[in-house]
DNA sequence: TCATTAAAGATACTAGGTCTCATTTAGAGA
DNA sequence: TCTCTAAATGAGACCTAGTATCTTTAATGA
């Protein structure tokens, strides 16, 4: 488990070094953190996980892994932008209000039909963002445990 | 044109007033800035156009705003989070990257889409942030005043 | 016109992020 | 392996967007 997450971590910071990046150990340390969250977090998030780096260490950590790719910016209903590893290019996310997990949304053909729409509108596309909220599959089970406890 | 500007600035008041906030002055100033604007608007905007009110009269009179629904926020590209008109209930803008204008989406079965997908990720719908981004008619008419002022 | 109470203004504070600058360090080359 | 240099760091000032608090002002109903 430990080994994967590592790889994982690794992985984060070859992408930095093949685009001319060095690997410092400040980068392994907020790349060996960001691997082992479970959902979307702040730069406040890693901050307290890494209370020995400098501030705007972390935030320039999280910049540079946003430009890279390696991290994608996730906005919640309330408007508020959190980070998150990103698996492929351009993806959206399916975002559980109530536990904060998210997922990649697959299987979505929104590109053609906003192609359409805006040519209808003589707008020529350059980009979007979508962000889809909702409860996923194991907050909407009845007998969760969270619902048992919430009795 | 000014009386249907202040036409549109009394119609937000009165949307105040319906819901039971007052009418005061630095509200009056605030709604004819905001019917002004030509595009998406920060608080800073209206602080500047209107330097003789409180920093904190302006945030709470956009928070009211929002909250009544007469005005709603836009995404840009960058994350920023701007203001600006709202003319319906959900909606979705087309955003002008060159000039800011922007447009509302119109005919964009998006909603069903959405539910479709989602429903087959066993997630539970209960909203989503649609932008999108591009550059509008007059800005890409090749012979624009813009381009022909550039040349 | 007066009393009540919402709203305003001043200002301190917070969150999230950038900038500057002196110091440290990764890593390329001798 | 040592040395050099540019890149990266850390500390802390600063910035932007927004909220909280507290005293004063003013809108409005009686």
């Amino acid at each position: 488990m430990r080994k994967r997450v590592n790889a994982l971590a690794e992985q984060l910071l070859e992408t930095l070094e093949q685009q001319g990046y060095r690997s410092t150990s400040p980068r392994r340390a907020v790349a060996q953190v960001i691997v082992n969250q479970d959902k979307h977090f702040t730069a406040e998030d890693l901050r307290v996980q890494l209370p020995s780096l400098g501030r705007a260490t972390i935030f320039r950590s999280l910049k540079l892994l946003v430009e890279t790719g390696v991290l994608c910016r996730v906005l919640l209903e309330d408007g508020d932008l959190h980070y998150q590893l990103s698996h492929r290019g351009h993806h959206h996310h399916l975002l559980c209000v109530e536990c904060g997990s998210s997922q990649d949304l697959l299987g979505c053909d929104i590109e053609e039909l906003l192609q359409q729409t805006s040519a209808s509108h003589g707008f020529e596309l350059s980009g979007h963002w979508l962000e889809v909220y909702g409860r996923c599959r194991s907050c909407t089970k009845p007998e969760s445990t969270a619902e048992l406890a919430a009795v």
